[in-house]
DNA sequence: GTCTATAGCCAGATAGAC
DNA sequence: GTCTATCTGGCTATAGAC
């Protein structure tokens, strides 16, 4: 059995208290506009040693980004998941989970078309693995609730597929926060209605 | 009638080509990542000279988000788009213009929740005149669409609202452009029926 | 108003002691 | 690995000549 140092277990908590730092910066000002300071500030070290752990800022949020989606990758293998006998009903709660996750203020921002952060994703092995282990779950629920007739036929699956990314971080989820008037289910359950439903009366 | 003179025209032509620029470069790199020396160099004038019509950064992007808001009003004030009958089907064809401009690099990304970007907005007369006469046209589409029951009506109008803005810069628009896969009218009309039809069978 | 040149600042990254 | 202190480059913004 794997014995981990008490060393290596601090390294690791210390790692993920920097990982969720960076995740709620990420979430809230995007990459561009998040410093390094205010990471090291906020984890309560000194820059030099996040330094010592990730070599760049690319890999910090690199790091984060494929935390998330491996994270998405466990709710996907939990049982819970995986006994919903509806592929309709796995795809809603994988979004549902997303949409918490971004009212949690833990859901980085895509990042834009042309960024440092793109290319370094690019070459990030476990982010890119976690991405495409979460497209072929999701694409075989994709092809399976549209067998099931739940899912437009009509729709490519992998417009389904980047929809349902598209809406992890779908902004109207925190206009409705910033509102105030609505709680979080409630906020959860109206996006999710319109990602699936459309805007338009049934 | 006003007479405008040969020297205001050149500068209006010369703002335009600015704000041109300043559009597609929101749109390829959002606001962080854009530097004032590349939309100096896009341009083709001297940076001193860019801060000569606009004296930041920040109201350099919000006037090219005031210029697209308020073309979006000139596509409301249009004929073609007040003769239609159908709340519903104007309310498609603002959200058909949006998705077009994206795909011709022109509609700048939302500004992060927390950016200078997003304080010096909230400061332009412009920008929130544009923003609210725009929200008032469309919420009366919205509440005549549900009253036509066509929009769902136990939406609340400023869900659908919020919707439609955050739709115009759809994310799965760029994707499905970047795949090569998809010529930009099918683009346009699969993300429009996502929109409003929603992922499920009808 | 346009340019060239530069000031001033700030953020990413590193040196080197402990 | 952690820290303090510092380097370095690039970015916003401006000075000042034309």
């Amino acid at each position: 059995m794997a014995r981990v140092s008490f060393r290596q277990q601090m390294l690791q908590v210390r790692e993920d208290a920097i990982v969720d730092s960076v995740n709620r910066l990420l979430a809230e000002k995007g990459f561009e506009a998040m410093t390094v300071d205010e990471v090291a500030a906020d984890v309560g070290i000194a820059k030099a040693s996040l330094y010592k752990h990730f070599p760049s800022k690319e890999l910090l949020a690199a790091a984060a980004m494929a935390r998330v989606l491996q994270r998405a990758l466990a709710f996907i293998d939990s049982e819970a998941w995986r006994q919903q006998p509806r592929a309709l009903e796995r795809l809603r709660a994988i979004t549902r989970w997303a949409m918490q996750v971004q009212l949690a203020g833990q859901m980085p921002a895509l990042p834009a078309q042309n960024s440092t952060l793109r290319a370094a994703l690019l070459q990030h092995r476990a982010y890119l693995d976690a991405v495409s282990e979460v497209s072929e779950r999701l694409g075989e629920a994709i092809v399976q609730a549209q067998r099931e007739g739940e899912i437009e036929p009509a729709l490519p699956p992998e417009v389904v597929l980047y929809t349902l990314f598209a809406r992890a971080c779908d902004p109207v989820v925190a206009m409705l926060q910033s509102t105030g008037q609505y709680d979080d289910e409630r906020i959860v359950e109206t996006v999710l209605r319109t990602c699936f439903d459309g805007l338009r009366t049934r």
